[in-house]
DNA sequence: GCCAACGTTGGC
DNA sequence: GCCAACGTTGGC
């Protein structure tokens, strides 16, 4: 089983739209590193923590969901409505994927991107390195349940 | 809203 | 295959 951060502009789709929803399509990624982590390594039953991009104060990990699907073929990309419809994408070769998310847990107090700078074992993630811009990454074990604790102890 | 950093596109 | 132009991400 793997660990995952997912990102996320609370203004698209927030973790209250989540817990809301249950489970919901995580789509619209366009980035083929991204991609490939959920074709190659993401798998049903890894967890992941949601994390708010893009959002003062409040940018951070924010509570935690499940892969309930693995990945398939992002239906926004044929649809030309859409903001992430892709016009050299086809049905037989599409070239975006997208999983499905169950939500778990919202923290009630976010682990905010400020405090995660300060500790010196986060340094390593993507998350806080410059000009990084994965939006699903993966964490360590280690990684994962130590953010789980600070944000449930306060940092 | 600004803009640095980065990925993608397409002309050559 | 190079690289300038462009679009996007995401912190601030």
């Amino acid at each position: 089983m793997k660990y995952w951060l997912m990102k996320s502009e609370p203004s698209e789709y927030s973790i209250v739209d989540l817990e809301k929803d249950g489970v919901e399509m995580w789509d619209g990624v366009r980035n083929y590193q991204v991609r490939n982590f959920m074709r190659d390594e993401m798998r049903v039953g890894d967890l992941a923590l949601f994390y708010h991009s893009n959002a003062g104060k409040e940018t951070g990990v924010v509570g935690v969901m499940k892969i309930v699907r693995n990945a398939y073929p992002d239906p926004t990309q044929f649809d030309k409505k859409n903001k992430h419809y892709d016009a050299k994408s086809t049905h037989e070769n599409p070239r975006w994927l997208c999983v499905d998310v169950e939500h778990l847990e919202t923290f009630r107090q976010p682990l905010t991107l400020s405090e995660i700078k300060t500790k010196s074992e986060f340094s390593s993630i993507p998350l806080v390195q410059k000009g990084n811009r994965l939006s699903i990454m993966p964490l360590s074990d280690t990684i994962f349940n130590k953010m789980i604790f600070l944000s449930k102890n306060g940092g």
